[in-house]
DNA sequence: TTGGCAATCTGTAACGTTTCAGTATATTGA
DNA sequence: TCAATATACTGAAACGTTACAGATTGCCAA
């Protein structure tokens, strides 16, 4: 009564990883029929279907990765794709949480794909691609017309960018509100009565670079605010330079009552580069600045603050690449962020 | 003339990656001949090899890492276990960075593995080993006797620990100094006149917090200084949690004159409590920080830091982890790093 | 000439998985 | 009753790689 025992079959059990053939001998049944009724085909019966599940759960089999990767070529794996020195501090360790946070709970693992100021962005895109190495990606750093995204999509590659594109594709994204962000920047200075407002703006060639643009140009003429140039520097610029080319700007004669910062390293060099010439924070000129983690009121309390949240932005990047690689349409996996209000620490709200 | 084409070989040219059959077709060698010849096995004929070799790079061959894992149980892939909560924010993408430019030149992937604070660490740890999803580890939050170090130890995973047990083990790790450090501070607080010290520690359980308490203790006897209980937070505690302790121990009556720190971002909590307490930093205290990127200057200019370098710790810890995959021994990957000397930005070298 | 041996090369099997093309058994329709 | 069909299962093949156990050839010593 007992006909399996293919001579091959040399006593599955004992020792290593239970594979299918493990649960096979243990079960009775085919390795066939043991990989159907694990991932509930139909043509299994009901009672085979819950005993070999149950064998599984209780031996603790996993799926050999190598072995389903090799046969399916799905590879389990969600690609993170980042600029090695260009990228923001913080910026990493948050997006990094954020998507482990959701990876955590599916087969996928994470893996960092880094690319370095010297390399071309496309040549780890590249690679992933040609390479099949990952089934998902998530990319930053988004540009307006960006080679990545249109190679991906040319490709098949399900990815999903941090920032939106410009491309008239649809794709996956997350973005936090720039436009917004800058908006309600200029209008709570001008509400404590800034008129000239310098903006360190991102980098050009980043999509969000003209959202925060427009939304401070937008709200400056709104509030009948006026612009004082101050786009020689970025936030892609070394603390130094920035440090420099505010203090630089200080001494003018017509010099800005208000800064508005797209990042908080950035905003640490501005405020030095303020007291550098001689100018008090708060009373001479206010900033607002973006951050990320809760630590510039401890820097000065006269800073004015929006949060942008890293952590959600990973999560929701990653919940956006599962979604479409499970065949969601990419138009519904795009969120967007709003700015929240500005936030004050030392003085109430503004009249 | 022509003796390939095995029936089977339906012209393993044309569409989709290259494989060694690909390349066996196009050299009318075995597919045996081409896996030794890339790997320079020794009986390979010397010209074979450089032909095989040569047309592999022309049509861009990479092995298929599924083939190679499914075949040898080489997964390629180093993985790197981090706490998703207790983390401190930029150690972690220095740590990458570190990481991913050693390993860029190798064939191996960086996997983030995470666990949170409501987890066993040992769980990651044991998902790794039993699933050998990785060739090599590297853990951090060392402790003096660390169950994943053992763990691992005893299942034969490479790893490489940020920061040293105390288990009488031998293993690779990297390491800063921090009783060097400790030391350090003390010595320079006592020479600009500093008397009642307070340290803010790592969490205890961790093997630097010894570390950091002993080079304390022993600095503090050598200068004759004597030190101010503050061991009721932790730089794993919260800004606030600093903050508020800071605060309180700052309005005693015998508070202390100087803090030694142990991680940036605790630093700001430590000033901001100063501060909150009405007293005034340089003057009332001096506060000798760690830090990992050079901000702490632009925050207030009397802070006296010390600087540690995440990103030689992520190379080191590659690094280290290849070199034992490598076979090298153990005893020989191990780095510490000694700390710099304390460094200042607004007053001169000290009397 | 023969046997031995080194130098090169080769086919087959196996890693663990899924898919394809069945096979056996029971069930149904007529 | 027979054939058709549905149900529940199965072996073999394939993904790309490497290891094992040969093959084939040429050369040299005897």
């Amino acid at each position: 009564m007992d006909r399996r025992h293919t001579e091959k079959n040399e006593e599955a059990s004992a020792q290593g990883r239970p594979t299918l053939k493990t649960l096979a001998f243990m079960t009775g049944l085919g390795v066939t029929t043991v990989s159907r009724a694990l991932k509930d085909a139909p043509e299994i019966g009901a009672e085979t279907r819950r005993r070999v599940q149950l064998v599984a759960k209780q031996i603790g089999y996993r799926p050999n990765r190598a072995g389903v990767r090799l046969r399916t070529g799905r590879t389990n794996v969600i690609s993170l794709v980042l600029n090695t020195d260009r990228e923001i501090m913080s910026f990493v360790s948050d997006i990094i949480y954020g998507v482990s946070e959701v990876l955590a709970e599916t087969p996928y693992h994470l893996i960092v794909t880094p690319y370095s100021r010297s390399q071309d962005p496309m040549e780890p895109i590249r690679y992933l691609v040609e390479t099949g190495s990952a089934d998902g990606v998530i990319i930053s750093r988004t540009q307006p017309n960006d080679p990545r995204a249109r190679y991906m999509l040319e490709h098949g590659m399900p990815f999903a960018t941090h920032g939106r594109t410009d491309m008239g594709l649809v794709h996956p994204y997350h973005d936090f509100d720039n436009h917004a962000f800058a908006s309600a920047a200029v209008r709570r200075l001008a509400s404590i009565g800034r008129r000239r407002l310098a903006l360190l703006s991102p980098p050009p060639g980043l999509t969000y670079y003209s959202h925060t643009l427009n939304g401070f140009a937008d709200a400056l003429s709104e509030v009948g605010a006026s612009e004082i140039p101050f786009n020689t520097v970025s936030i892609d610029h070394t603390i130094e330079q920035i440090r420099m080319r505010t203090a630089q700007v200080m001494r003018r004669d017509v010099r800005p009552d208000g800064f508005v910062s797209s990042a908080a390293a950035a905003t640490l060099a501005i405020v030095a580069g303020i007291e550098d010439a001689g100018l008090k924070l708060g009373r001479d000129v206010d900033v607002v600045s973006k951050q990320s983690s809760d630590l510039l009121h401890l820097f000065r309390r006269e800073l004015l603050v929006v949060n942008e949240n890293f952590r959600l932005a990973g999560s929701e990047l990653a919940r956006s690449v599962l979604g479409l690689i499970g065949g969601a349409a990419p138009g519904s996996l795009q969120s967007l962020v709003v700015a929240g209000d500005v936030q004050a620490f030392s003085s109430p709200v503004p009249a």
